[in-house]
DNA sequence: GTGGTCTAGACCACC
DNA sequence: GTGGTCTAGACCACG
């Protein structure tokens, strides 16, 4: 149990909701384990602060994350990060990205790739991404 | 020029706003040849009618696809599918899909997933909606 | 599709929160079948004027049962009830009074309470409530 | 006057604030005699200490217990079980037991529960828990 | 018109 | 100090 610095992005320009943006990442720090078990995270308050967000904003995170199980929060006491139970992380790590996939395929399809293109397509995202 | 049935599939469930589907589907078709340079498309109220939506709805996904060059509106006459160029198609076909894919390879980097697992997504997705 | 009038009852005094009493009694109108599937609920704002509370409240009710998978909204339509698997809805009506039973007699047992007694106290409580 | 070991339970999930489970398990101690009139409690700190909670918890227990006149204080000596008439004790006892079962079978009529299932669910709840 | 997001600020319960 | 609830009010996206 100790108290953590979390590098959370902002993209102010994104349509993507900020409570969206804020939650995906964390989620994402959990279910890597880049976050522990038990990790005692900022008070909505402090986060709120070095957000530059409203606390309500991260009051939403910390709830929806809650409701997901990946939280546990007590009151006057604070948040922390849950026991996630290594079935549970696996399904939850490829879940994203398969839906992803999935999207993507689709879209491919239905604008008539091929499925060689569409290798193609996938390599040079692998490419691009993998190598930064 | 002629008029023409055009088979929208309407996914009530999903996130998706109603304008963005319908947008999505109609593009597929132009740029894809489905819908030829000239073909006369149902008019407003006619579409909405057959789509079971607003006008207002179907309105917005015509002047969209005329911002984007793909659609023509004559005054008292109706709305066209516009010409498109050879290149300019080619384009437009790849990039709704690589945009995608490059969205679904970044998520997937996000939740740490190695490049081999990405691999296995991306055969399964494309086994999954290319046999459909 | 029809729009209905939901005898909510508040109780001002209760330490239970304005949005879960609110909550529970909707929820309880749905799993039994009392609002039936595409029902169109109140808009927020006008629930929110009948119930003399905040529109973020009743926002909140809908978005909590909605992520139950009891309601179903759609952006500039409104807030719907959603269809129910009758093995759920069987699930979820025996939920709630399994845990307030097993929580009764947990009581019961804590206070040193014999089989019997706690057999008289269901006997009371029954005669109590049902006959009201 | 004796100092004794007190079993308390802490579910560290529940949603039951600390202090009320502690309440709850003490005052079902004193009020079903497993803890004697005279009885002395231990010291704030210490009690604090085996709990592995704050001393402002144990503070707000010993004194919420006292207003009900269930725990006396002398200053400097410590804290001790009142006496507690006869009378009283079987009021206690009840009290609590009645109030959830009242509850219990409030929010199973609310879900619509018919009396034998009720029934059913009461004989399901006994024998979960007083076979354990 | 509908719901969706974000804000500031108040007051309470808990530790 | 912590989180929990509720408020009023603004602005945007959707139909």
């Amino acid at each position: 149990m100790q108290d953590v610095n979390i590098p959370i992005q902002i993209n102010e320009n994104s349509a993507e909701p900020l409570y969206h943006q804020i939650e995906n990442q964390l989620r994402s720090f959990i279910i890597t384990g880049q976050l522990e078990e038990g990790t005692h995270l900022p008070s909505i308050r402090e986060f709120a602060g070095s957000l530059n967000c409203s606390v309500i904003t991260v009051r939403r995170v910390y709830q929806d994350l809650e409701n997901e199980g990946l939280l546990r929060t007590k009151q006057g006491t604070g948040t922390f990060v849950a026991q996630v139970e290594a079935g549970d992380r696996e399904n939850y790590r490829l879940k994203a990205a398969r839906e992803a996939m999935q999207a993507a395929v689709q879209s491919g399809k239905a604008v008539g790739c091929s499925e060689k293109e569409m290798a193609n397509l996938f390599q040079e995202a692998l490419k691009d991404i993998y190598t930064k």
